[in-house]
DNA sequence: ATAATGACTGGGG
DNA sequence: ACCCCAGCCATTA
């Protein structure tokens, strides 16, 4: 991989969350070293490569609520996405102690070996 | 090199 | 619990 860009980092993470399981955006942001960078995390997910097959929909925000409310993805579209995977929400909300996703240390670094080695 | 831009967040009121 | 706001930071729409 080269030269790994913390957007890349992003999508990789992204790409890692198990179906069913959602993540929020400071969550990746601190997975891809950068802690206080959520908000560049949704920058991130904005600008991935449309035929990236990133499931982009389960990533949201530390209420446990959907903000890709100013994109084109509306919140109804990730919404569903989520419920067809079995996330449920309740109060246009989820239960992140439920659905969270919560890799270990090693996990994550599994998942980012291809950009260590650089 | 600078400024602008968010699919954010945590804490205070 | 809810709303608001200042701080945040990689990338360049």
């Amino acid at each position: 991989m080269a030269h790994a860009s913390f957007f890349e980092k992003i999508w990789t993470l992204t790409r890692a969350i198990p179906p069913g399981r959602v993540a929020t955006y400071g969550q990746l942001a601190a997975y891809a070293g950068q802690p206080r960078a959520a908000r560049t995390v949704g920058w991130a997910l904005h600008s991935m490569p449309a035929d990236a097959d990133i499931p982009w929909q389960r990533v949201i925000n530390a209420r446990g609520q959907i903000s890709s409310r100013r994109c084109e993805h509306t919140v109804p579209l990730q919404q569903s996405r989520l419920e067809a995977e079995g996330v449920v929400f309740r109060n246009e909300t989820v239960d992140l102690d439920t659905f969270q996703w919560r890799p270990s240390m090693d996990e994550v670094d599994a998942i980012l070996a291809d950009f260590e080695s650089d």
